[in-house]
DNA sequence: CTGAAAGCGCTTACAG
DNA sequence: CTGAAAGCGCTTACAG
């Protein structure tokens, strides 16, 4: 069980003949400490390999100072989250930082469980996709001064720092590309209406189909919750209707994939019978067949910046809030199908 | 900045009238604590909201106490390796240990990086895919003293735990699907062969080619890396033969959707054209078109029996080193064709 | 520029 | 069964 622990400050002190005040000193270069000394203790450093105990560390600086970031994600499988994970790591990396990762898989329940965790483990911040809704845990979170930034969404009860994507316009894009191509009865299988993701897309979805004088059925849009079981059901009803809808615009991910099984599964013929068009690029997607046309949105961007705001956050904690809106980008493949003569 | 700190033992021994040792005791409930006093403690614990400080407690206890463990992981983006994190946070989950992950992304560089932050972490144990190849830093820390179980391969230095899959079972049952399908000119895009694992794999599919007599054929076992590019232009290569298979066996889950992108941009149908079969399956791959014939190794499973075993481990440091085999599982869809008349 | 000392929040022999 | 005390490995006023 043992396993020799690591070399500690007191053993460089002795070795270099100094305190271990000093030894603090020059390696968290704060204070002055003269050329010759500090050179003398650098040089035992090395040679005994020493490296800060972070757990002592942290047990004793306050709060932003630990280097360790507690990160809140919603499902591990999507590869949106993932995108974002690696965004966030990229500069953990650089800096320094470590990255504490709880995925509470949708469940209200487990953020909390992660939440204590987390804090009992003296993260300096939270990153949060929070769960929808009230969400009393991260308000509390925020009222006990810990820095909090969200992604892909904010909280319904407070404001905070936020970095998403533009999801209005992302939605329109894609719907009016649709139109573009030729098609007028565009269903909409959106996710769950508790996430402000969701609702904003529906708006985008809305504006286009208003924009080119095409009436919205309410029977064409369809949503339960944003993930594949859904996408296979609610497209399944959509192509059950007696006059069903040409294309499809699916509010992401996991609903397409979903979608698209379905769609498979009943030997239809993407695009000429049906055409579908996803919120969420995948890296695979044009793997797919035909090659998926999709609503782009960098996760790799949002966790740049997201842990961009969250440094300054725990710099000047009284900055106000910002909001965060990146650009989506429509990737054109081929299951929309192409311009049609005469519309 | 600031924040108020949790509530702290002292504060609880304080108003439940006891030291802080006999707190410390009804937490860890490891000696006996008088009945009465272990109530009043307990109601003052609730009271208060008290957490223990993880921090505090890791700096206090030895090894094998502090429920952390770091996770080094080649690629957050495989699907495989995100089976398998949600496999070992499952049970962390139910048994209050916090995981610390280090994606390294197949970077050798940086999985040294991630295993001196987690060993500043003062982590309790690793579970580690392992770079391939002569593993220093991963052998170092056993010798060091680090429980660690090793997933998908083990070290070529060094016996450890490891628990992965039958590779050699899997790639002849996917080989020998191939044949009893029809194929005899059947391609195989491998792997990065310092990996243990693609050996295996290869070794599978000559021996479901020697079973039915089919000669070898080295000019279309190809393969360089384990990623998305490989498959893409492997496959490319594979189709450009002048006698080009009709097969072809994928080594995993990136080379298989890169071989897809080559084949549905060609426009080739498969299985008509060219069949496929690929090691990993992947929880969209009934929304591929045809759905993808694969064979499915259960990163749950490793996941679940990898903390087990870590767990088992930090317990008992000598009991002897075990390699867990789980069997694979090929699942039939539509990508490799039916049954031809007279094969 | 540097050291002695206190203390972060715990756990664990050692006494009693 | 319980408490006083030491100590895990650091950092940071406070003196000098």
């Amino acid at each position: 069980m043992a396993g020799q622990k690591g070399v500690s400050l007191k053993e460089v002190a002795d070795k270099a003949g100094v305190s271990t005040a000093t030894v603090s000193r020059v390696i968290n270069s704060k204070t002055v400490v003269k050329g010759e000394t500090e050179l003398r203790v650098q040089k035992v450093i090395k040679q005994l390999g020493y490296r800060p105990n972070r757990v002592a560390q942290r047990l004793r600086t306050t709060r932003g100072a630990s280097k360790l970031i507690g990160l809140l994600i919603p499902d591990i499988q999507n590869p949106f989250y993932v995108d974002i994970i690696r965004g966030i790591e990229q500069y953990a990396y650089a800096k320094n930082f470590a990255i504490v990762i709880g995925n509470f898989s949708q469940n209200e329940e487990r953020q909390k469980f992660y939440i204590e965790i987390l804090k009992s483990e003296s993260v300096d911040a939270f990153i949060v996709a929070p769960f929808p809704g009230m969400n009393e845990y991260v308000k509390e979170l925020v009222e006990e001064g810990y820095a909090v930034v969200c992604i892909d969404r904010g909280l319904a009860n407070m404001d905070l720092d936020v970095v998403k994507v533009d999801n209005y316009q992302g939605a329109f894009d894609a719907v009016e590309h649709l139109i573009n191509v030729g098609h007028t009865r565009i269903a909409h299988i959106s996710g769950n209406t508790l996430i402000p993701t969701t609702i904003e897309r529906i708006s985008g979805y809305e504006a286009a189909l208003n924009k080119y004088g095409i009436a919205i059925d309410r029977d064409i849009i369809v949503g339960r919750n944003s993930d594949h079981k859904s996408g296979v059901e609610l497209s399944a009803q959509l192509l059950d209707m007696s006059n069903p809808p040409t294309a499809i615009f699916t509010s992401n991910n996991l609903l397409t994939l979903g979608a698209l099984e379905t769609i498979h599964s009943r030997g239809l013929k993407i695009p000429e019978q049906v055409a579908i068009v996803g919120f969420d690029d995948m890296y695979w997607a044009m793997s797919l067949n035909p090659p998926l046309t999709a609503v782009r949105q960098s996760g790799f961007e949002i966790g740049r910046i997201t842990i961009e705001l969250l440094h300054q956050r725990i710099a000047d904690p009284t900055r106000p809030f910002v909001s965060i809106v990146l650009k989506t980008e429509l990737i054109v493949r081929n299951s929309c199908g192409f311009k049609l003569k005469g519309m």
